[in-house]
RNA sequence: GCCGCGUUGGUCAAGGGGUUAAGACGCAUCCCUUUCACGGAUGAAUCACGGGUUCGAUUCCCGUACGCGGUACCA
């Protein structure tokens, strides 16, 4: 029947009102002849019968009043041939079991609301109809977001990964790709809602506490990808480092570094949290904490390198080996010390110990991470830049 | 095609007849920082268009355009 009513102007026809009477159908045959099919091994569906021009008009929490006229919305199938109920069955009668008070959903579902609510009536009456809302939806950069799209807009879609049952493909999720679940949530619902103040970060308590439906907006909102990262970052500074612990600690174990000092984790995560967007990013910024780096941009520091920097380093090591206490500040002095005894320059010799210690051109401060990694270490890293710096000379 | 819902900077958005039209993300410049970030300052950038209504429309009304959604025996 599509195919035989289907025109260029017409793409997609519907059942309803206007081809009804040419169909085979209950309305069409006599009741003997119904009887008999539906008693025999014809398959058949039930559809609901639309008005023929009445308008269905209901009020939506978000946008107002809404209103359909019933003759262009279709008759709807509600049992399928092989017995199982349509959606459009199913929630209505799933609702009303379920006593549901409102019912909120997506958009796309406008369309049918005024099948839903035809159904609601003619099944159980208009006084305990549930009140309805159809938030805005969320858009990618062309159109809805949805599961088909998958990764190909360089972003997560689903809140965990997905595997696609059918084709076995893998969708990253927001979790794995390194995002809390605060900040999820988050950016999340200030996405087509604002509390009417310029605050936009918000503990679920919170967003429990102020959020309001009369301020939900009722346009589509794009997500920006650029902008749910902020969020991350913004959550990760604002939780401890209690509470960002055993999600780093799994970062770190994911990419081979067991963490066995849960007190040394905690001021690791403290150091490094305001460089991070992504739980994932606790990675590079903070493997040096716990194992040699390997990679070491030499080629940072060797054009400008010269005798007496390795003297320089050479004195430090001879320093720090001899220094009882192990702390940051003390460390930075001496440094200081032994560079103008050098007549050298802190900022000469402040890069190259950062790559001795770190590996490259970023972390927190320099000393901080000495004491840290403590003596041993930074001694030893020290000694073996030196070796492969001096190596040629 | 038809039906519905929308339209304030690139994005999220406040506002709602008279405003220098908030703020955030991003971007740019500068400051701070002997690294990278954080932070601070400054800047560029917005009321889709056309008609009304009005002394006065970004704001109210009507059209148009555009966008999105729906139009399955999917949900």
């Amino acid at each position: 029947m599509r195919q035989q009513y289907k025109t260029d102007e017409n793409p997609a026809p519907q059942y309803d009102h206007k081809v009804r009477m040419q169909m085979r159908n209950s309305l069409t045959l006599d009741g003997d002849t119904v009887h008999e099919l539906m008693h025999s091994d014809t398959p058949y569906v039930v559809r609901i019968k639309m008005p023929e021009n009445e308008t269905v008009s209901f009020n939506d929490m978000i946008r107002g009043e809404v209103s359909f006229n019933t003759s262009v919305v279709d008759d709807k199938v509600l049992l399928k041939a092989d017995g199982m109920p349509t959606y459009h069955l199913a929630v209505v009668v799933d609702d009303h079991l379920m006593e549901i008070s409102h019912a909120f959903r997506g958009e796309e579902w406008l369309p049918s609301a005024p099948v839903h609510i035809l159904l609601w009536k003619y099944l159980f009456g208009e006084d305990k109809m549930p009140q309805w809302a159809h938030f805005p939806l969320i858009l990618g950069p062309h159109g809805k977001l949805s599961k088909r799209d998958g990764a190909k807009y360089g972003f997560p879609v689903f809140a965990m990964n997905w595997k696609d049952p059918k084709t076995g493909e893998l969708t990253e999720g927001f979790k794995e790709k390194g995002f809390l679940p605060e900040a999820f949530i988050n950016l999340l619902a200030v996405l087509g809602w604002n509390d009417g103040t310029e605050q936009e970060l918000f503990s679920i308590g919170e967003m429990i506490e102020r959020f309001s439906m009369d301020r939900v907006h009722s346009a589509g909102a794009k997500f920006d990808y650029e902008k749910a990262r902020w969020f991350n970052q913004e959550w990760i500074r604002k939780l401890d480092a209690a509470a960002l612990s055993s999600k780093v600690r799994n970062v770190l174990a994911a990419n081979g570094i067991e963490v066995t000092d849960a007190a040394l984790l905690n001021k690791v995560i403290d150091l490094v949290k305001d460089r991070c967007t992504l739980l994932t990013d606790f990675y590079e910024q903070s493997s040096y904490f716990f194992a040699t780096p390997q990679a070491v941009d030499l080629a940072a520091i060797q054009p400008k390198w010269n005798e007496a920097k390795t003297l320089f380093f050479q004195e430090v090591i001879r320093n720090y080996q001899l220094s009882a206490i192990w702390e940051a500040h003390d460390l930075e002095n001496n440094f200081k010390e032994i560079a103008a005894a050098n007549q050298l320059k802190p900022g000469e010799v402040m890069l190259p110990l950062r790559i001795m210690l770190v590996g490259g051109k970023f972390g927190p401060g320099v000393f901080d991470i000495a004491q840290l990694i403590g003596k041993e270490e930074t001694i030893k890293r020290i000694e073996n830049t030196l070796k492969r710096l001096t190596a040629g000379h």
